[in-house]
Parts: C-alpha cells; sequence; structure tokens
RNA sequence: GCCGGGGUGGCGGAAUCGGCAGACGCGCCGGACUCAAAAUCCGGUGAGCGCAAGCUCGUGUGGGUUCGACUCCCACCUCCGGCACCA
C-alpha cells in the first residue's frame, strides 16, 4: 500500500479526511446513545471577522479531551457556536455602512469554514447562533421569566456610562484603577439614568458556595472577592433632633463603638437634607455639588486626602451617650452598606486621616493586652490577643467576644442588630444599542411596564434604524418598532427600545446546545436533562466575574422558577492561558505581531500547528510565541510518519517463530540464553513493551489533567524508541506494532489527521476516533531492573542496578560495598544509612564532629 | 495598599505528598550523506577546574529545618494578573 519512504506532506492527506469526517457526521452526539455522556464545552467566539491563533489554542485542548473521552467509551457532546451580538458588528455599520445582520452572517461563514480547518470535533448539528431570531426569541422569554419572578426590574441608579461607546455598562464591565469600559478603554462616568437589573444580589451567598464545583482556585477567589461579603451589625445612632428617625451605619468592628467619636454620612445620603443646620447648608451643598462633579476616579482614589464638611448636626453614641458631629465625606460611598458609618478613628485608617485633618478626637478601646496605644497611627489588625479598653462592662473581653456581646446588647435595646453586606450590585442589562436582543416590554400610559405576550414572541429587531449613536437606542428611530398596544389593555404603548447585554445570551447558551432546533420551548426539557450540567467548561479566565458568574446565577434563578434541576452550570472548568505576540505582548493588529493561523496551516498542516500549541507550555499559562520550535514539533510528526512505516529504513529482520508473549528475557538470569543475538533482541522488545505501557499511562494522565506539553514530549520519547528499535531490527516483531499502534492511538487526539492516515495504511478498521483507548498493564510497564542512586551525606556518588523486590537489608549491604561509598568512609561505619524504596539510598558518614 | 500566580541552562519548559535538577523540544557545536547546499540521520551541549578518573558550584536574594531542599519555614527582591476609600 505505501511506496517505501513516501514523503511525509500533510498537505495530500489533511483536508480529505477532514471532508470524510464531516461527510460521516462522525462527531455527532446522539442523545440515544446508551454510554454515559460527557458534555464538555469551550466557550464560544465572538465572530469578530477571522480566526486568531489563541482560538486555535483554546479549542485544541479541550479538543484533546473530547476525542480522548470518546475513545475511552464516553458520549461526548462537544458543540460550538457564535456569540453574535454585540457592539462591533454595529461599529462596522457605522464605519463602513455594513448592516450588522450581515456582517455577522459573513464572519461567521468564514470563521465556521476557518474552524474547520482545526480538525476539532465539533458537532456542528448543534450550532446555536445567538442573533438568530429563534435563539433570541428564548433569550426574550427568559427575560419575562425573571421579569415575573421579581428578578429583573427598573430602576432609576448612578450608573456607570461609557462616553465614547455611548451606551451603559455592568459594574463588571468596568474596569482597572481608572475604571475603563471593558471593551474600548475609555474612562467611564457616572449618570443618574432609569435601567434595567437583574437581581443577583439575591443570589449573592449562594454564589459563594463552590462545594459542588470543582473550579481553578484564582477563578473562585476572584468570585468570592467580587461578591465581597463582610459580616458585621447595623447600628442606630440617635440623631439629636426633634421627630428625625436615627440613623444607621454598618460596620464590621461593633467591637469599637466605644471609640466612635464622629459619624460620616455619604453626600448622597438621604438624611443630609433635613439635618443639615441652617449655617451650614451653603457649605455643604457646595461639597455635595463638587462631589457630583468629580469623576469616578478622583472620588475612587484612596491616595486622596480625606475631605468632608461637618453638617451642624450631632448624633449619640449609643453606648457612650456621648454627643457626636456628624460629617459628610465622599470616601463613605452612597451604594455600600447604609451609605453611613460610625467614625472609630483610632481603629480605621480612613476614619484615623479624616481625624487627624478636622481635629476630632482619638479614642482607642481594643489594645493588646497590657499594651500601649500607638502613636500617629490607627491599630487596625485584630488579634485574640486583644481585649477590649475603656468599653464599660465589656472591656477586658477579647476583640471577637466584644463583637458577639456588643451585637447582642444593642439587638437587645433595639438599637442594632447582626448585618451582612455585599460588595456585588445588581447586573445592570439594558444597553442604548442596536444589535443585541431587544428587551420585551412595552409601556402603557396606564399599566406601565408591561412584558410582552409570550405568544408575541420575538420581539424582532428591525433591518431599516440609524445607527449613529446619540446616547439613545437606535431603535427610537424606528417608529414602526416604536409602537405597540398594551398586553393589558390593548390601548397604545411605546415599545422598549434597548437591548440587552450579550452577557445575558450567553448566560444559558449550553442549555440551548442539548436542543438547538427545539421551537416549543427554550431548551427541551429532556435533552437538558440528559446532557446538564456541563461536566467540563474551558475558556479564558478574564470571564471570572463576568460570563462565568452571570451563568452561574442564571442557573440558580432558573432552578428556583422550576425550569431546572440542578444547582450548577459547570461541573469542572480549566483555563487556558494567553498566547502573546513574539515580542511578549498582548497580539494586536497595532503591534503588528499578530500570527495567522492559515498561514502556518497552509505550510505546516493542522496537526503540526496544534502539536505545537500544546507543545508551547503549560496549558492553562499561554506564552510568547517562538516561531523556530514549530519546525522542531514538525519534525516529529515526520518521525511519526517514518516509524510506521517501518519497511522504509532501518535494517529490518523477521524473526521467525517469535511471538509477542515469549519476548522476555529476564536480564539478571544467571544463564545467558543459547542464541545471544535473539537474546538481545527478546530485550529490546521488553523494553519496547515497557516504554509502550508507561506511555499509555502518563499520556492518559497528563490528558486528563490538561499537562499536553508533557504527554507530547512523552509521546515523542516513545517515537523515538520506536526508531531505535527498528534500527536494531525489532521492526517486525509484534512489539514494535503495538507500540506504533499504540503511538498512533495516544496521538491521535492531539494530531487527528496524521493517525488517521497512518491507522488507515497500516489496515486499520475506520476510524482510528472511533477505537478503543489503549489499556494499560501495570505488569508490563514495571522494570525488572531499577537503577538506584547512590548519596553519601546527601550527594549522589554510584548507582546500584537491582530487581525492585530486592531486600533493604541486600541494598545497604551493597551501597556500603561500593569502591566509590567506601571511599568517602574511609573504613568508618556509617552514622546511618537511609533508604526510600525505589528511589535512592544515602549513606551518611560519621562527619568530623558528631551531630 | 489588599488578594492571587510566577522567577530553573543561550531559549520554551520538565521534575514540587522533600529523594538522581535540567525530561522533551529549540538553538548551537561536531560528524555522516552530498560536487555543494537543503532536507534527513548520528554524537555532544548548565558553569568552572582537570589529560583523565573525577571534583566544586548551580533552581530570584538572605537565613533556617533536614541524612537530604527547586520543593517545607521565616524575611526580602522582582515580574504578571485581579481588586482597589467596600467601613
Amino acid at each position: 500500500m505505501t511506496d517505501r519512504g513516501e514523503r511525509f506532506d500533510p498537505r495530500t492527506y489533511e483536508p480529505g479526511w477532514r471532508e470524510r469526517w464531516a461527510a460521516d457526521d462522525l462527531y455527532r452526539a446522539d442523545d440515544a446513545d446508551p454510554r454515559a455522556k460527557h458534555y464538555l464545552l469551550t466557550m464560544y467566539p465572538y465572530p469578530s471577522g477571522d480566526l486568531h491563533i489563541g482560538h486555535w489554542y483554546a479549542a485544541t485542548g479541550p479538543d484533546i479531551v473530547a476525542r480522548m473521552r470518546r475513545m475511552q467509551g464516553r458520549n461526548v457532546m462537544f458543540p460550538m457556536g457564535f456569540d453574535s451580538f454585540g457592539l462591533p458588528a454595529e461599529n462596522a455599520a457605522i464605519d463602513r455602512g455594513v448592516h450588522p445582520a450581515e456582517w455577522t452572517a459573513s464572519n461567521i461563514d468564514r470563521m465556521r469554514a476557518q474552524f474547520r480547518t482545526m480538525g476539532c470535533m465539533f458537532d456542528w448539528s448543534r450550532e446555536v447562533v445567538t442573533s438568530d431570531p429563534e435563539y433570541y426569541r428564548w433569550t426574550q422569554w427568559l427575560f419575562v421569566q425573571f421579569f415575573k419572578a421579581g428578578l429583573a426590574y427598573r430602576a432609576m441608579a448612578p450608573v456607570d456610562w461609557c462616553p465614547k461607546d455611548q451606551v451603559v455598562l455592568a459594574r463588571e464591565q468596568v474596569e482597572g484603577a481608572d475604571r475603563h469600559c471593558w471593551r474600548c478603554g475609555t474612562p467611564v462616568v457616572k449618570r443618574d439614568l432609569e435601567q434595567w437589573f437583574f437581581r443577583t444580589t439575591r443570589y449573592a451567598d449562594e454564589l459563594l458556595d463552590f462545594t459542588q464545583i470543582d473550579w481553578p482556585e484564582p477563578i473562585r477567589l476572584m468570585q468570592t472577592n467580587w461578591i465581597g461579603r463582610s459580616e458585621g451589625a447595623e447600628i442606630d445612632f440617635a440623631v439629636e433632633a426633634d421627630g428625625v428617625a436615627p440613623i444607621r451605619v454598618f460596620t464590621t468592628r461593633p467591637d469599637t463603638v466605644f471609640g466612635a467619636t464622629f459619624m460620616v454620612l455619604a453626600p448622597e445620603h438621604p438624611s443630609v437634607a433635613t439635618l443639615t443646620a441652617p449655617d451650614r447648608a451653603e457649605e455643604v451643598s457646595a461639597y455635595t455639588a463638587a462631589a457630583r462633579r468629580e469623576t469616578e476616579i478622583e472620588r475612587m482614589s484612596a491616595e486622596r486626602e480625606k475631605a468632608g464638611v461637618f453638617i451642624g448636626a450631632f448624633a449619640v453614641n449609643p453606648m457612650t451617650d456621648e454627643r457626636i458631629p456628624i460629617w459628610i465625606a465622599d470616601y463613605v460611598l452612597p451604594g455600600y452598606g447604609t451609605g453611613a458609618i460610625m467614625g472609630v478613628p483610632a481603629h480605621d485608617e480612613r476614619d484615623y486621616a479624616f481625624a487627624v485633618r478636622y481635629d476630632l478626637p482619638i479614642r482607642y478601646v481594643v489594645l493588646p493586652r497590657g499594651g500601649e496605644a500607638p502613636v500617629g497611627k490607627a491599630l487596625v489588625a485584630h488579634t485574640d490577643d486583644e481585649v477590649l479598653v475603656a468599653s464599660g462592662d465589656f472591656s477586658g473581653m477579647t476583640a471577637a467576644d466584644g463583637i458577639a456581646a456588643i451585637t447582642e446588647e444593642l439587638a437587645e435595646r433595639g438599637q442594632g442588630a447582626a448585618s451582612v453586606t455585599y460588595k456585588i450590585r445588581d447586573w445592570l442589562i439594558s444597553r442604548q444599542r442596536y444589535w443585541g436582543a431587544p428587551i420585551p416590554i412595552v409601556y402603557c400610559p396606564e399599566h406601565g411596564p408591561q412584558p410582552v405576550p409570550e405568544d408575541n414572541l420575538p420581539v424582532l429587531l428591525p433591518h431599516d434604524v440609524d445607527f449613529a449613536p446619540t446616547g439613545v437606542s437606535p431603535l427610537q428611530s424606528n417608529e414602526e418598532f416604536l409602537a405597540a398596544s398594551c398586553p393589558v389593555c390593548a390601548g397604545p404603548a411605546r415599545r422598549e427600545t434597548d437591548t440587552m447585554d450579550t452577557f445575558v445570551d450567553s448566560s444559558w447558551y449550553f442549555l440551548r446546545y442539548c436542543a438547538p432546533k427545539e421551537d416549543g420551548f427554550a431548551w427541551d426539557p429532556a435533552a437538558v436533562a440528559h446532557w446538564m450540567p456541563v461536566d467540563l467548561y474551558t475558556g479564558g479566565a478574564e470571564h471570572a466575574v463576568l460570563h462565568l458568574m452571570y451563568a452561574r446565577f442564571f442557573v440558580k434563578a432558573l432552578r428556583d422558577m422550576g425550569l431546572l434541576a440542578f444547582d450548577e452550570p459547570f461541573l469542572a472548568l480549566r483555563n487556558q492561558g494567553q498566547i502573546l505576540g513574539a515580542d511578549h505582548h498582548r497580539m494586536s493588529k497595532s503591534r503588528g505581531n499578530v500570527v495567522n493561523p492559515d498561514d502556518l496551516t497552509s505550510r505546516f498542516g493542522s496537526d503540526t500547528v496544534r502539536c505545537f500549541l500544546m507543545f508551547i507550555g503549560p496549558w492553562d499559562q499561554g506564552g510568547p510565541w517562538n516561531p523556530s520550535s514549530i519546525e522542531g514539533v514538525h519534525r516529529f510528526l515526520g518521525r511519526v510518519w517514518a516509524v510506521a512505516q517501518p519497511d522504509s529504513g532501518g535494517h529490518p529482520r523477521q524473526i521467525p517463530g517469535m511471538p509477542l508473549e515469549s519476548g522476555v528475557w529476564p536480564p539478571g538470569s544467571s544463564a545467558p540464553p543459547a542464541d545471544q543475538e535473539l537474546a538481545t533482541l527478546e530485550g529490546g522488545m521488553r523494553a519496547l513493551r515497557q516504554a509502550t505501557h508507561r506511555t499509555i499511562q502518563d499520556v492518559s494522565e497528563d490528558y486528563a489533567g490538561f499537562h499536553f506539553n508533557t504527554a507530547l514530549s512523552k509521546l515523542m520519547e516513545l517515537t523515538n524508541a520506536l526508531g531505535a528499535a527498528r534500527d536494531e531490527g525489532l521492526a517486525l516483531t509484534d512489539a514494535y506494532t503495538e507500540a506504533l499502534e499504540t503511538l498512533l492511538l495516544l496521538l491521535a487526539p492531539m494530531a487527528p489527521h496524521i493517525t488517521e492516515e497512518l491507522w488507515s495504511r497500516l489496515g486499520g478498521a475506520y476510524s482510528i476516533h472511533q477505537q478503543a483507548w489503549p489499556a494499560f498493564d501495570p505488569g508490563l510497564a514495571a522494570a525488572e531492573m531499577i537503577e538506584l542512586p547512590v548519596q553519601v551525606d546527601g550527594k549522589l556518588r554510584d548507582r546500584l542496578v537491582v530487581a525492585p523486590d530486592t531486600a533493604p537489608e541486600e541494598i545497604e549491604r551493597l551501597a556500603l560495598a561500593s569502591e566509590r561509598v567506601q571511599a568517602y568512609l574511609k573504613g568508618r561505619a556509617p552514622r546511618k544509612v537511609v533508604q526510600i524504596p525505589g528511589r535512592l539510598v544515602n549513606v551518611v558518614t560519621p562527619g568530623d564532629s558528631p551531630g
């Protein structure tokens, strides 16, 4: 079948196999398949235009795992789709006059074709495109369910506004110290606007629970910090004014309430207007106005000097009954806690700075046992060694006991209660943009906002609108779209013109994959029950507090509506690293360091690109592009090609009558076999089988752990061993065949084309990707002789070659008998001999001085 | 500032429940093949000393624990990512 030494050229066979796999629906996942299901998902891309090398990197890892799981007998679903709503399509319309729908559709066509060249086992029959009305119809339906469940609401709030994109952003989409837009990098500004929110805060506590899922620690920490749960107490401070309700503050340190010497309100606090003394009114309103004008960046800066204004009113410390002045200052944020704090300068750095600036009293009430108050700073940290002082009956208690006791005392008096506060805010989901799912709400002058009846979904995006960004949705420019009737009274009503954040689309796409053609419901409950939850999810860590948190929220909310029966969407998560340019910078067109995967595949073929990407380093780490080493990986595949054609090189010899099982020659046996040449060959076969079975074990573990770089290095070693065995004349032995077939099977997930080609040439059944994963035989993987390092005082001095089951006494005797060891002992007895079974021997000399 | 992850040959990286540091690959050096080159194959390749056997040093820095430390502990330096007046 093969010509001797036929040249290795992937271009001659790769496209043909891809066509055949597609024609045969080789990778289609069948719901009725009785084998255990395995839902493997990788984050779907935004159809930006061209497949980037990063897409290859991200997809190849999970594809390898998907292929291995399938060969291991699982019914694997590995779908792909497009997150196709979003701003770039609209910007293309503005810049180039192409309609977003056309731009998106042509990009998807191009990227779908590029995806095919990767040779991934995507099940394209399940493709989901979120801008398809058949998809966003159900996104809208889900919005209505959230609305009916009280989880979607409209409210006026200070929100983040991107002045360049002319759109509001969720808190999670504002990044960095300079508070910039995640998409365009422009610093955001605060605006008071009426917007739609999803009530993510209702699930704050449950989102902190990761016990059901196997996720990377950094992602769990990022979500935990973002949710920002703080335990403490709310405490009421009476106000010295008739008929005015007490002011409630939140603190994590109720043990320090005896040290509260002033109170600070956020400038936006509702009590400011009623409490401000007439003679302070001018200064207060000037400060409040200035605070409002300032950008978020200036206001949030921690380095900025603490400044505020006394409003001319007093509160009463509930524990000391002291009169304390009420101030306003912008370091107190309106959206967190109660928007009011008790100022405890002795035990909070910010309060300390404020007190120093305005000469307010500083009273230390928690100190190390028998210790002195620090000079010139706050005492923030508290340990078990610290006790309350100058705190009435509570003096002498530890800080922890003080928190509990004081909270209890306040609760009994009706002046406070234990309380929990979170940093997370509700998810702002409305966008003043065109290319998204319209929010299915109509406003009736009589009945207010009403959801569009489910029968009337989808609310279709009109084709003709004016895309020029004006700060309001382009949908407002279409009168036909705007006009609606009230679902309650059928009277004239106005349609909501904002669209939904694209992260709403991606919060449920994994459900749609289970039955993408279902048209009576958002998903087929039976299919979702079969496939969900996702067994393994992969994608970028940049979505830690965006998509990955929103999707968890969605599933929990839908579960509580009775629509789903599980708690978490993604049981396991793995994050890939980023591929950087050769200049170690993020790839970008402006830097000119972008690597085009199409150029590489046309030169080297897909398998080489896949293997090279996996060989760069740990998959979760990424790294800079190093164009020179791709040649090495290509050479490796060339060697695989060569060893799979054993009669094309080396010096093959037929060894008659030598079945696989007999190929065992114990090298430790005293009587050498009669035929020395045969014995050498048998030893070589034995060694090759050992290498084969070790590789099965190592590569299986490495793939499962996403250690593709080390998996490939072990496959290289097996290939090198095959090359050596061929040169030793083992090419026609069963051990060689076993090693070669194993190599192809183990390599198949990483290099699907060359392995299919060689498998076919060797006469294997189509397809290699439907073969069983090789079984590992521990007996064959074990060495019959092991080499044991011998150390003297921890330094390597000699080696012993022994059988693995050699008794420790015998090993010690052999080690001490070693000439090298004797030279270091100089006739003395060793102080001791340390043995780690199977690992090493360490002889400790008496040394010059004992001990 | 707080949280998290890293620093190992010329380069990417391996080894981390303490046990042969540098697997595998790139690059480089030498050789084979060739008129020559490319391709391919073989050998060498942490540093220093030595004719050699071998010895010494070596995993960001400085200490420590241990028979033995890239791995554990303490204190630092540095790079990357996230958060950032959250009371």
